[in-house]
DNA sequence: GATGAATGAGCGTTCATTCAT
DNA sequence: CATGAATGAACGCTCATTCAT
């Protein structure tokens, strides 16, 4: 017997409905609809609409992160090292759009501010990579000494934007225009 | 108070609360409310609440551009026109950030792609000046000879997010913290 | 200076609105917006909007009656008398569409109860002339010997249903039609 | 009461509702607060209040036209035929009174023309037995060589009239007097 | 008198959540 | 455990009526 675990497919349908339609175009029951449950089964497995949510969210970053580590070299140059997180993070953005469409719509709501929040703070797993990187490539002097809320937005403002307008169609990113973007992102942070 | 002028009212109470609670914390009955009129008196100014928001949006550019532009000097170098520009965009948003949450939270909506789209074009007034200056400084070479979409995502990218974090309290911007932050993105999109 | 006389104005703005649109079709602002005055000043010839309407029909009917009366002569047989007022009455709602579609949508409304009970009664003036020519054509033994509510219903029932047809077009009446309509009409009540 | 059925519940609500005060005095809330059922209840089984209506009036007819052919003989003379089946009508809205007004109110609305033009068409269920009966009863020169719309114009007109008053008070119908009318409307339309 | 901006109760409809089955 | 019918507060919007000008 498929056993497509239900708390899986309410999330899938979730993640999708939301992306596609936003918070508006995803009432409970689409997307027990979506997921082939009946309306009530969410509520077994997550408190509310809210928890729903922000779990979602979770998970997202979940996969995200252990994904753009991928080949991560620990011991390379700082400069290569933040190339190759960030052209990580855009091509996993561009290649996951319902994700990253995901992620900006949480963002700008509510629970976004608590979330950044936490990043900000390195209490939240997932988000460690990037702050220690950014730390040491400052007290390396690799990086323009600038609090690190600042360099985050530097490195990430760019790409989470240029990630947008690739999914909506604004411009077709390939590999040589991601490794470019990416490049202007680290003149934008390098010392 | 010589006129109490309800439209003005109203679309003050819109940006308020939109841009404090966003779009759904933001019905027409509390807007209402908060501008001191009856809820049908809205539907006089404002056809339904779409155009509502849009109006709202549409003026608050209007008072935007003009107002970045201040002391601007087009004969100067490509580099201090960028950092004038950029500045005064930054410097807005912290000084009236009931307008920048509002644009997020506008951008973030379906309104927001059309805008975008129409903006990317320059079809859109008040982006003008960016897209003349971006097109002018690829020209000479000053900046890297990106697409305009791009460059526009180096540039704003970490505006906005340095704006939001400002706003949200994470980090408090001082001029000269402002100066370096926008020196930061020229990095970003110079050659 | 034409003086286009506000009230008629307003009665005639309703008249239309109603009748192309029905009740909902009409708010009071659309019917002040046509009528070419303000959303106030209908309150200053009716005190709301039951009484404009209930005026309105009113006055449609003392328009109606003495035109069908045209040419009537009461010393004529009453087979003929009928086909007469019964042709007239006819050709009066095919002539003027308008007064027959309010009519209709007047009588369909907590209105048109208290209305029809006053007609029957024969309080109500302009009836008076069908009243008598039934009353009369029973005595004579010219017509069956029904109730009057009967022979009414006899009579104008199918006159109504076939001027509604023909002016929503289901139906096209010519003078010959309209005599052989009438004249199967007074098959009915005759004896 | 074995099943109270809500869908049930709400289709007698509105047809109460909608006899008794009209379009206008049956909200939706009422409606919920008659049936006993939450407001939001009734869209589970209706998509809202226009599908609500029309299914309605199509139940409706679907008691009306079974009850009147009830002892119908296809084989008998024309006449006795048509005195059937309309005597079988006006004695329907006569014990059904809500049924009566209901659809009065229906036909004087925007769905009343489009379904009356079905109707004249034969397109729609029901009618049929009428219109064949009609057919028929022109061909074989039994009754007048008019239009079919004029034809059931003559027919029901004053049935419905009769019904009307009958209903509203303005008369008492009795078995001889349901006779007598019924035999009247032949008189209109036979040869 | 005449105006039309202002009102707010009331409408049709949605949807997060509950609970009997 | 899972369901989905039921709920009702809340929404965006309309419109008869009022009243300051």
């Amino acid at each position: 017997m498929a056993k497509p675990d239900k708390r899986e497919e309410i999330v899938k349908a979730s993640l999708e409905l939301i992306a596609e339609q936003g918070f508006h175009g995803a009432p409970m029951a689409m997307i027990a609809e979506r997921a082939g449950v009946g309306a009530g089964t969410i509520y077994r497995y997550f408190e509310n609409k809210d928890v729903l949510i922000t779990e979602l969210y979770r998970e997202l970053e979940e996969r995200i992160f252990p994904a753009i580590q991928e080949g991560y070299a620990p011991d390379k140059p700082i400069r290569e090292q933040f190339l190759h997180l960030s052209t990580g993070l855009l091509k996993y953005f561009i290649e996951n759009s319902l994700d990253f469409r995901f992620i900006e719509q949480f963002h700008n709501s509510p629970y976004g501010v608590a979330c950044r929040r936490d990043k900000l703070m390195g209490t939240k797993a997932g988000c460690d990579i990037f702050h220690d990187l950014f730390e040491y490539g400052i007290s390396q002097q690799a990086m323009k000494d600038l609090p690190l809320v600042i360099i985050f937005a530097l490195a990430f403002g760019p790409i989470l934007a240029v990630a947008r307008d690739h999914i909506l169609g604004f411009i077709v990113l390939d590999e040589a225009m991601i490794a470019r973007t990416v490049e202007a992102c680290w003149d934008g942070v390098r010392r």
